[in-house]
DNA sequence: TGCGGACGATGACTAAAGTCACGGAATTCC
DNA sequence: GGAATTCCGTGACTTTAGTCATCGTCCGCA
């Protein structure tokens, strides 16, 4: 993805004019990482803003005893660190590149910050951003509070199925275990029994979803 | 507290000039409530600017087995639900009055975005104000998802202690539960769990802290 | 002064989730 | 083609947290 496009996406800055979101771009410079190479560390100072070209990075947060939970993996268009970009203090998670060939883009702070002098637009769009994020924070806490498991892992099935009733699950079940903050053999054994329960059938990592509305009622915890 | 001086208080306005807050308090109206009356419903639409003049405001989210979880007590001179106010959307949580004689300043939605036009500084403090909630929330997921009963508790003590090592735990145990997402048992057996391995000593309801150091590392997960 | 309510403590039990250990399928890499 | 690696599935077990029931204390109040 080229970089206006990838700016083009990022919610605080798609307000703002093609050729405004040209001089953005080339205030940044390009940094490429490899697969599980680190963009950076919880407590490090802001880099600036950070938007996915190409690959995926994964925001994290490992605790002491090595156990992951993952807030996101972003995608191209994606912008990275908002928080720490828009108070200055210093990152709340670690971000790593989740693939090979993994690039993204970096304007830096003193750069960023002539921007949003120069542009206010910015700062409308930072509030709108920073709301967003913050929703899905109290949905992310109100699931890891007051669901189960089961719950947890059918709100993850319908999120991932969207339209379709039948899709691949593309990450293995460390992975999913760390989204939604449990282990890969609660997993594996929570989806097998959804699947006792007739809600879903599993061919291999395929998901076909038989069930929705029952489906629906464990994600909204009973 | 009076209107101002509560105005002052709040993070996205502190900034502003005393007769511009005389302004923004001459815009709203203050509504009365006894202890336990409804300032709003998770789902509500934005009331409009929310700030505490007197009394206190419990914001929490109530799951559907009447399991309750609370996101902050509020106090004079803060504001509530500024989510919504940001972002026109919906309330994320419920608010209901702690306390009778609870009284809160509100200053309606079309009135807001008036000032927030005439004020560019209120979007700077709005970022501001975003983000420090959403750090808070972090750490709240994270303590939720990565750390033990025993963990959150001795977070919350410590926090409830600051400089001294003694205080009163001036909550119930249930209100204790409701702020860490358990209930009162717990409450009462890990507290006093942390007595035998002698880094507190109660009496009655009040707590005397031992070995600060051990709690410490308690709190952040062993 | 004695009754009722709110709160705390605690034992016993249950349920949920995490840990450990193993086996086997699939994939990659010489 | 075989070794190494990665991942899934599962049984058995442990730990942690939540539920239920009961009791005692304190306090206010009629």
């Amino acid at each position: 993805m080229n970089r206006i496009e990838a700016l083009q996406r990022v919610l605080f800055l798609k307000a703002l004019p093609q050729d405004t979101l040209a001089e953005i771009g080339s205030l940044g410079r390009d940094r490429v990482l490899s697969a599980g190479e680190v963009l950076f560390l919880e407590k490090d100072p802001c880099l600036g803003l950070l938007v996915v070209l190409r690959g995926a990075v994964k925001v994290c947060r490992i605790d002491s005893r090595g156990m992951e939970f993952i807030f996101g993996i972003e995608k191209p268009g994606a912008s990275i660190g908002d928080l720490a970009l828009f108070d200055g203090g210093n990152y709340p998670a670690s971000a790593f590149a989740a693939l090979d060939e993994t690039c993204v883009l970096i304007v830096p702070p003193p750069a960023f910050a002539r921007l949003t002098q120069k542009y206010p637009a910015i700062a409308t769009g930072a509030i709108r951003s920073l709301a967003v994020e913050q929703r899905r924070m109290i949905e992310m806490l109100k699931a890891s509070t007051l669901q189960s498991v089961r719950a947890r892992i059918a709100a993850y099935l319908l999120q991932r199925a969207e339209k379709d009733s039948i899709f691949a699950l593309t990450e293995t079940n460390t992975t999913i275990g760390s989204h939604i903050g449990t282990v890969r053999e609660v997993v594996s054994r929570t989806l097998h029994l959804l699947e006792d329960e007739g809600m879903v059938r599993l061919e291999g990592r395929t998901v076909i979803i038989c069930d929705r509305v029952a489906l629906q009622s464990v994600a909204d915890g009973r």
